[in-house]
DNA sequence: ACTGAGGCTGTTATAATATAACAGCTTGTA
DNA sequence: TACAAGCTGTTATATTATAACAGCCTCAGT
């Protein structure tokens, strides 16, 4: 682990859901991010890292052509590879994941942490929270089986604090 | 819980993977299906029984369109609605599930309880094993930032044990 | 600075998955 | 019989994703 001059939020609490530090939350897994990244010896272009910077800011999970609208408004390419690829990149760092159930993606809240991703998905507003995985789930099961299991991934949907009905 | 002349297997070990009775497994889950639905109200028609039919038949998850080839050749409709419709009532009656991973369909193997449903994917071969979940997930994650749960879902992906390397 | 290798970007074209909207038929019921 | 509800089939189109190739950029070795 590296120096930090300012301690980030605890990994957990990062969301896209209720009050936080956006701009920091932002700045602190960029810099996690870039870091890991040199550290494999890949590169974050503009592209890739303007890609991770939108999903960033965005309080909720985005379509890869929501995201590609964006990067062609800002002069990189229009057509869907372009996104695509730069999402590849990122998912294979770790440092995006995507949401099965929405066909969306969303920039991972704790790209230093080995971990079982699990979400929380608004089905009104797509926001999406990410915590860790409490538990290393089905291992009983697929020991039992013979099954080798390489990554999982727990999805909840349901209401966000803000969607639901007063 | 209706009177069974012969006992089903137990429901978590319905899997699409390992060795089972694959002939006496379709028909206790359809026997249950069948149940279930007329309880409801509901009627399981030619198209969708069939469906169920298909899914439980095999051994691994289906796409919509390889489901759709096969029930156009059997004289059903040839369209993808067809399908896609038989597919929602099948989910909205808890007797199959989607894979999001895959965008691939199961068959549910144990559509009379009320459960979380856990899937083990195989990479290689996409035979799918359901479990049901082990725990209530992400239950304090989502009371503490008041996120409501309605439906979640677990999926592993990996090797099955024929998909293993020597 | 030159050059070749690897990898990144951009492009064309197309594949795969999914839904909206409407017409006509079937089934159960009064 | 005649209506209402709901199921099936259709046309058309939307949405998501990938294959394959051309050209450019970057860096290591010279």
């Amino acid at each position: 682990m590296s120096a930090d001059p300012k301690p980030s939020p605890r990994a957990s609490s990062r969301t896209t859901m209720g009050p936080h530090d956006h701009a920091e939350c932002i700045a602190g897994v960029l810099r996690e991010a870039e870091a890991a990244i040199v550290a494999s010896g890949a590169r974050l272009t503009p592209v890739r890292r303007r890609v991770l910077e939108i999903l960033l800011e965005s309080h909720t999970a985005l379509g890869a052509y929501e995201i590609l609208k964006r990067l062609s408004a800002e002069g990189f390419g229009d057509k869907p590879p372009v996104v695509y690829r730069a999402l590849d990149f990122l998912r294979e760092h770790r440092l995006a994941h995507k949401i099965e159930r929405l066909n969306a993606f969303v920039a991972c809240m704790h790209p230093a942490a080995d971990h079982v991703p699990a979400f929380m998905i608004c089905r009104d507003c797509r926001a999406v929270a990410e915590t860790t995985s409490p538990a290393p789930l089905l291992a009983g099961d697929a020991a039992e089986i013979g099954f080798k299991i390489e990554t999982t991934m727990v999805e909840a949907e349901g209401l966000c604090p803000k969607c639901q009905p007063k």
